[in-house]
DNA sequence: GTCTTTCTTGAGCGATCACTCAAGTATATA
DNA sequence: TATATACTTGAGTGATCGCTCAAGAAAGAC
């Protein structure tokens, strides 16, 4: 039994993975097609397929890099400022960012395209921002035993109505002249 | 000069483009094939286009009969409950309003599937949010004038904001196990 | 009934969709 | 260098996209 190795991809699949992420967040599922994709990756179909398996399978590996890089965010600023002071700043911190291909979030543009035809996508995205909910009560959680903030409301309600706020913010952010800047003070 | 009657159209028009605001609410303008509009229009192509030039033209009509549709909505309760208690009520309302085709609102579901292509309904969406905003600043400005409310901030802050957690609450109540009636109640 | 005008029908247009696969090419082992 | 293996290429698949148009059906004016 002798093993041949062969040669290897001339391409780094996390960064196509990345870039993948960066045309579906900005063009939404439907409005990325495979010819956008092999321009934006530069690989033809053939490689497309063998790397990837098919355009939703690329969709879910996205989903699952933008939902890891949202999280590591807020833990980034947690460690960096602490609970409440994260909790403050994200929403400016988000909508300033110039660097991003779309102000709205990734998931919930996901979940409004594709909810309605119950597709597959729509639940991982769901499943995904309450994953972000979930870290988000921590946070609250961490807050309040911290006596940043009051135990009024649980951290959950806290968590479920913050992020329902930046949900809106992002969206109003995609507008042309919306002051999502004056709104994301307000959050704060 | 004689002029000929001809037969009229077997269908009633207005109530056909209530039908497609439905469709396109749900499924959006990509997620809407012509097919799915024959079917739920019962119409047959050569009908359609004669009817209503394009899909595009056909959604343009949507979004503004939606739009009138939620500007007259919001009418109808300030009228009914005054200013303040309109604005208190409306999330509640919409989110609790089960004959809707979907929760997130159709022109923010516009807005965000087609600004990154620079869709020409993508500006008719936008367009339609701004005339929504300015008649929820008008409310705030009347719930002002009848000391309702403080006027320590400016009805044009107030009503950005207000459609900004008005958006990111219907976001939310698209999704599955969502506690949305909890954060209609706290944006009240 | 006859005529005129418009509506309705549905086969089918070219373009694009996601995707396949046989052939060619490059590379690590032997 | 020879071989085995996997990657790359790109023409081409059937299906669906939005849309067209010639032909037939229907209805008011005479």
């Amino acid at each position: 039994m002798v093993i041949q190795m062969p040669r290897k991809p001339n391409y780094d699949r996390n960064e196509l993975i990345l870039r993948a992420r960066d045309l579906f967040w900005a063009r939404g599922w439907a409005g990325t097609s495979l010819k956008d994709l092999e321009a934006g990756l530069n690989m033809k179909p053939g490689s497309f397929y063998a790397a990837f398996g098919s355009k939703d399978a690329l969709f879910e590996l996205a989903l699952q890099t933008y939902s890891k890089e949202s999280l590591a965010r807020v833990d980034t600023l947690v460690a960096e400022h602490g609970a409440l002071q994260a909790l403050q700043m994200l929403p400016l911190a988000i909508v300033q960012n110039p660097d991003t291909p779309a102000k709205a979030c990734m998931l919930s543009k996901t979940l409004l395209e594709l909810q309605a035809h119950h597709h597959p996508l729509a639940g991982v995205a769901d499943q995904y921002l309450t994953k972000m909910e979930t870290r988000f009560a921590d946070v609250f959680a961490q807050a309040q035993a911290e006596g940043q903030i009051t135990t009024e409301q649980s951290p959950r309600q806290l968590a479920v109505r913050y992020q329902s706020d930046l949900l809106g913010l992002r969206v109003t952010a995609e507008r042309v002249g919306a002051d999502a800047i004056g709104i994301a003070h307000q959050i704060a």
